[in-house]
DNA sequence: TAGATTGTTAATCGATTAACAATC
DNA sequence: TAGATTGTTAATCGATTAACAATC
């Protein structure tokens, strides 16, 4: 008897034992938002081909993202919108709650801290941190501005998963390491470098100045598409 | 031998005849941040090799997507950093000026306002439009708060190329719709939407709750990793 | 039941990697 | 010339799309 042939469906398995490529990953939260307009406009069913039309995908790729999931839908029905927006929060890890510290209180640092949209889908601020005294003692939000002299002992006794960090470049590798020896999760990371950190804590760079350029070479190739 | 003279056969330019694939594109911005590194450490040639070991991708992969603008190489030698950190700049469309505007003094409005650094890269705010009469007059690095009203003529007088759109959601699409009408050539977008505008106008999205979620997925995936 | 639409397998397409002849 | 490394073609891999049997 062939053991491994015995070994068919999947479900009794916990959704990471398989790799889950980054393509899918960065689309959830597109279908997230499509599907909290929906929930917004009081829409109780959709299927993947209305759901397509509304995203500019096919129906194919709606169904094989989420089905690397579980099956959330229904044959002849289609995804309840509201079932299937909880699941993927969940997918997300938005079901729970993070404590955030943003170093560096520059321009992204106060930005960030001002928004009060990351801390509705569970991401809360709860300290600033700087190295330029005059700001110690300031708020943002009534978020407290602290010396960044603090932050170890900060993130340690506070249990903080995330650190946005917002420093200059030639400043946010060191901090980086340090972020990692002092048990932050996650780096939300704005200054334009590549951090290569051990496995155990993620990063997530937002690459500001890469996106300009894109747009920058997309208006080129544009204009010169016209004049040839 | 002198590189820079040696002109390739193909490159005679054009570049824009066939379409490049986004994933090509998306990594040029970053090509150009490890060789202007390279520019500022005088490192005066390099091989598709030695470069693929500091940026951890494949050299087959660097010389597959430079050669998609050109053969900017020579074999035997490597790569000029100079000459192709240039060519890269001009591919990206950054041996322009582009004039802006940012279109919503909020949070993040302001932090982009404060920003010098792409102002180096060829990017020059102009000026700052909101509908809060309290904050018209005031500035932000020497850059002027205008009311949004003014914003039209502002645009058609000034040959504006590229606005920043950091509107909330309810009112960005109303807006993007104006600046097409306007004459905007490209839409750099902060709202959490997916803009659909005429092909003569280019929209580049930074979603920051989108990277948020991703990061909170990765954590929560690497969690779970750990305790099964 | 009949119709609709999923979940999933198979086919296609595109992107990445490997290999190597061309050539500096 | 001999060695190095490109530019480019061919092979592989992965992601997207199409098709359809399962089933609500």
């Amino acid at each position: 008897m062939d053991i491994k042939n015995t070994v068919t469906k999947k479900g009794a398995f916990s959704v990471s034992d398989k790799d889950i490529s980054s393509a899918v990953i960065n689309r959830l939260p597109r279908y997230y938002r499509y599907l909290g307009d929906l929930l917004d406009n009081d829409v109780v069913r959709i299927s993947s081909k209305e759901l397509s039309e509304k995203m500019h995908v096919t129906a194919s790729q709606i169904r094989q993202d989420l089905n690397n999931f579980g099956g959330f839908g229904q044959q002849g029905y289609g995804y309840n919108v509201e079932y299937l927006y909880n699941e993927i929060a969940k997918i997300l890890g938005l079901d729970r709650k993070y404590d955030m510290v943003i170093v560096g209180a520059g321009n992204i640092g106060q930005a960030i801290a001002g928004y009060t949209d990351f801390e509705k889908r569970g991401f809360k601020v709860k300290r600033i941190f700087d190295i330029n005294p005059t700001l110690f003692g300031q708020t943002i939000r009534g978020i407290l501005i602290d010396d960044v002299a603090n932050l170890e002992d900060y993130i340690k006794d506070n249990n903080i998963t995330i650190a946005a960090l917002t420093l200059p470049k030639n400043q946010a590798v060191t901090m980086a390491n340090n972020l990692v020896k002092w048990g932050i999760k996650g780096i939300w990371n704005f200054a334009p470098i590549d951090l290569r950190l051990p496995s155990n804590v993620k990063v997530e760079t937002v690459h500001l100045s890469d996106s300009l350029m894109r747009l920058s070479y997309n208006i080129r190739e544009m204009e010169e598409d016209k004049d040839v």
